[in-house]
Order: C-alpha cells, then sequence, then structure tokens
DNA sequence: TTGTAAGCGTTATCAA
DNA sequence: TTGATAACGCTTACAA
C-alpha cells in the first residue's frame, strides 16, 4: 500500500535509521490504516531473547500468593523475563492443565504442585521447572524451600516457654500422607515431651479463615483442654482465633494462637498474630534464580542457599 | 540423529497417527538426548490462535488487584488466553515501560493506568487496550468502570442517616486534579447540604493501612469535631481506625469509619468495616469481555454495562 | 508410514 | 535510502 518493501516497512515500524523521513511516514500511515501489528512470533522467531516464565500459583485470595508472585514479577523483570500467571486453584487436574499449556508457551515454569514428579515430568516435554516450597530434596525438580522445621521448632519453643503442654494444631494440607507443617509440628511436640498426639492435629475444610474457624471448632469440641494452637497458615491462625472468641476464650490468655506465614493481615487483627513471618518475596526472587541457573544449564541452588528461614514474630496472640 | 525428516519429528512430538511406534520412539529418546524443544514462535506463526493479554496492576500489595487479577485470570482461561502480568507499582514510568513490552508481545492490553490517553496510544501502537476503573466516558479506549457515584451516594446516605453532619475523607488519589472518589465524595456531601468542604479531605501518603493511619492523624488533627470518616479504599479505611483507636476514640461512637472494596481484610478486623462492597472478580472479567469486543470489531460494551456497581455492607464501623 | 515442498511474518545481510 | 534474498523453526498439504 505505501509502494516499499517489506524490508523498509520494517524499517519504518522499528523506528531504524536509514529510511526517508517521508517514506517513513508514508509507511506508518498505510500501518494505521491497514492496522497492522507486527506478529510477536515472527519477531520472536528471527529475534531470539524473549524469555518467558510460566507462573502457577494456587490461591489468590490468599495474601501470601501474591507477594511470592510479587517477587517473582520483580526477579523476572529485572531479568527483561515475562510471566504468565496460572491460578491453579489447588487443583491437582488444573495443575496439569496448566502445564499442558505452559509447557508449549513457557520457556521455564515455577509454581506449586502437588502432583507427583512423573506427572510433572511428562506433560513438561523437558521444560525446566522450578518447585515452590519443596524441599531440594524432595524433587528432582529445581526448587525453593521454607525451613518449615526450623520455624516449629521457634514456634514450639515459644509456646512451650510460655508455659503451653496441652497443644493443638490447624492444619491445612490435604495430601497422602501428612504434609511437611503437620509432620515437624509432631516432631517438635514429641521432643518436648508433650503429651499431645495425632488426635490433637485437625485437618482444616480449607485454607483459609473459615477453614480456620471449622477447624478449630473441631478442635476444642476433640481437645476441650487445648491451651495453644499451631495454624497451618496466618489465615488458618486467624480463623481460630475468632473461632475462640465466638466460644468466649481469651487470646492468649485461654487460648494462644500462632500463625504461619507473617501476611500483615496479622497485625490487623485483635490480638494481632503472633507468627512465623516467611520472606514472601524473597521465595519468590530465588525461584527465578533458580530458573536462571537451570536454564544455564548450571547447577541450581541447593540446600539452604535455596530456603527461606521463617523467622518467629511475637505480637499479642502467643 | 533419528534419521528422519522434520516432518516426521512434527509427528512424534505433536503425538499425531501416522507414525510407526518405533520410528516414534526414536524421534522422542533423540529429542531427549538433544534437549530439543519446539519453538514456540514458530509454532504460532504457523498454527494461529494463541492469545496473549497484559495485565498491568498497580499494587499486587493491596487485596484488591489480586482479586480483579483473578476475574481476568478465569475469564482468560475460559477463552485459552493467556494473561501475562506486570506490576506498574502506581508508577506511570513503569506503565509506560510495561506498554512498550506489551505492546510488543501481547495482543490486547488490560489494567489501571495514570498516564494520560495520548501518551498510552503512542506506546500501544494499535494494541486494543482496556483501561480499569475508568469510566466508559472519560477515555477513548475500552474500559470497565465503577459506579463511584452511586456508591458514595449510598455510603454517604448511610453516614448522615445515621446522623453524621461532619464528615471527612482520607484520599488516595495523587493525580492533577480531584480523582473521581473525591469529587463524588465533594458532590454528595454538598448534596446533603453539610458544612463539609475541601479541608476535610487529607491526602494520604499511600493506599494502604499505613497510609490511611497517616492521613487520618492529619484529619483528626486538622478536624477534630469530624465524626465519620470515608476512605478513599478499604485499606485507608481500617488505619483511620486504628488511629483512631490509638486517639482513645471509639468506633463507631467517636469515630464512624467507611470503607470502599469490600475486602475481606475488612470483615477481621475489629470492628468489622463498613463499606461499599464491589465485585472485583467481575470488573476482571468484564474487562476481558471487552478485549474480546474490541478484537472482534465490536464495539466495546459502555455504560451501565460495563460499570460495576458498588453496594453498602454495614457492620459495625459505620 | 514417510518424505518433499511451500509458506507463516519478520529481520539481517548485502548489493544496488 | 532502498530492495532482494536468505534465514528463523515449525506445520500443512501432497506425493511417494
Amino acid at each position: 500500500m505505501a509502494g516499499v518493501s517489506r524490508q523498509t516497512v520494517s524499517r519504518a515500524v522499528n523506528d531504524k535509521g536509514e529510511i526517508d523521513p517521508g517514506t517513513k511516514e508514508r509507511v506508518l500511515e498505510a500501518a494505521r490504516v491497514l492496522d497492522y501489528r507486527p506478529s510477536r512470533f515472527a519477531r520472536g522467531l528471527v529475534r531470539k531473547g524473549t524469555v518467558t516464565v510460566g507462573l502457577v500459583i494456587p490461591d489468590l485470595m490468599n495474601p501470601f500468593f501474591p507477594e511470592v508472585a510479587a517477587g517473582v514479577l520483580e526477579a523476572a523483570e529485572l531479568r527483561g523475563w515475562q510471566v504468565v500467571v496460572w491460578d491453579s486453584r489447588t487443583d491437582e487436574a488444573r495443575e496439569r492443565e496448566a502445564l499442558d499449556v505452559l509447557s508449549h508457551q513457557a520457556d521455564a515454569v515455577v509454581g506449586y504442585f502437588k502432583n507427583e514428579d512423573d506427572v510433572l515430568a511428562r506433560r513438561l516435554g523437558g521444560v525446566p521447572l522450578v518447585l515452590l516450597e519443596r524441599g531440594p530434596q524432595r524433587t528432582r525438580f529445581g526448587a525453593v524451600g521454607i525451613d518449615v522445621a526450623g520455624g516449629m521448632e521457634q514456634g514450639l519453643a515459644h509456646l512451650v516457654r510460655a508455659g503451653h503442654r496441652r497443644i493443638g494444631m490447624l492444619d491445612g494440607e490435604r495430601s497422602e500422607g501428612p504434609g511437611e507443617r503437620r509432620e515437624a509440628f509432631l516432631r517438635e511436640v514429641r521432643r518436648h515431651g508433650l503429651a499431645v498426639d495425632d488426635s490433637w492435629v485437625v485437618l482444616c475444610p480449607e485454607q483459609s479463615v473459615a477453614g480456620g474457624e471449622a477447624g478449630a471448632e473441631q478442635l476444642l469440641r476433640v481437645r476441650p483442654e487445648v491451651t495453644g494452637v499451631v495454624g497451618f497458615n496466618d489465615l488458618i491462625a486467624v480463623g481460630a482465633m475468632r473461632a475462640a472468641r465466638r466460644r468466649g476464650l481469651r487470646i492468649p490468655d485461654d487460648l494462644a494462637v500462632l500463625g504461619f506465614d507473617g501476611l500483615s493481615l496479622g497485625e490487623l487483627v485483635e490480638p494481632a498474630l503472633t507468627t512465623l513471618h516467611i520472606d514472601k518475596r524473597r521465595l519468590g526472587r530465588l525461584a527465578v534464580e533458580q530458573v536462571a541457573r537451570l536454564r544455564a544449564g548450571e547447577e541450581p541452588l541447593s540446600g539452604t542457599d535455596a530456603w527461606v528461614i521463617p523467622e518467629l514474630v511475637v505480637r499479642a496472640s502467643a
């Protein structure tokens, strides 16, 4: 339409030099009229370099995950990478769908997955994967973990120090075996010689405030003698506080509540939530770093280098 | 390496029929060894159909936006589209950078922008754009708005009904002129004939709980006679509650606080926040719908069809 | 069941 | 300042 070769179009569109201003204007005008837009595929084919990473998040309504995502976004942007986000809603089937798509559309995938390594590998078709919150030992993929054991240790030490012996847990992980947090809880409880076993752990119907309320109701019914609770995460812990409150229990005097996450939400509730704070942004940033290593063919960070260590933040609830 | 043509490789990799199982295995094995992965660009070039939309979010730490994002993700997935997310951190320069990238890498852009239409258009290079929370009248792009006027009307009616006459506002929008919410507030306040003017509006340093606290401190200093406050959003309103509390004011007796957003956070604070609830997921879904229309060359929805209407949720704080 | 040939829309290179 | 030609890596005919 502008009567020039496609090469000249390219020069006009890409703002290269080596083109007559008049020609350029003519080309751009034609482009406007024709509503022409360069194909990103053809471009990508010819200019390498656009890296896209897929991010699979289980639950955008839990403030924990947006913060992890923010870390991923931040680190990705620094590298000039793009991030495609998928919400898996903690559904294994949806996780697989996400991989089916992302393995074709992304150069690497980062995220939370409940599916087995084998299942993941099959859908991945060779695309590098970095698992979030899975200990580096527990997968064959790249991983960034949380030092749950260390966190639980601090948390339980704190409760025991405050005189608690009858401590329950509100679990949030519905998987085959016991999840990492529940295991760590039971280990610590044993180490302190408390008369506490599996029956002191209640599985909440969901990882939310409502789920925590329901779980706490049940725990208080089954173990009314409980004086301290550890929540699987902050949302659940806040739920426990509400349930306790509704029962007329004072916090922390009648029931001490400990969270696990360090959401800013915890500072706003009454009383403020004592919690094991996790640097979520760092988690996300580390994940991107792992992707970079994988892509470069290097060994991913492992052990404590790829760990985020929870830090006990004592507030009023425990 | 497998000694076959690339067409056969294609068949093997894409799981087509018309291939000998042995050959297929051989090819896949070679692919594994060579760590071969099809180029998504070359694929995209030849099979049309992969749609990517860019989503520009101002602040992932405000629970409002992840929920909007969830709506966008949901609607996009339904259409088989992908979503690339960018965090602009409410920074105009970052908004422009986002557009520079996304206009090349996405087929459409959805998001929050403070930049002028002209600035946006220049960076867009013809890529369709849908603005979030900008009235359809106020932009030449597609838009999905919130009926701020209607919301404010409900909110102020509620406060006035409760007997408040000295009502302040904690604004959160730092722009040239007054933002939409502030304008609506002033309009309503005038309509009710209250002796309230600009000096009753304080601009918070940031749209967060801390920002709300700071703003409320100032408002209480300048207008100690205030008995009701409208927050720019829920985060700011919660901050106001904290500031008031710290001053020894009881809520809602000494100071009524009204939020604007309907975050679930509001149900957890003490007292629970009365707020103008917005269906954030719907906002996101509508935006994707607008994109679909734009792409199809149809007129985008306009007027009230592209509006989300706030709903007053009365809880304890006002 | 396999291979050959054409073409997807762009940019780089080099010649005009 | 412009254009011709050759990639880029894949898929879809169609032929063998």
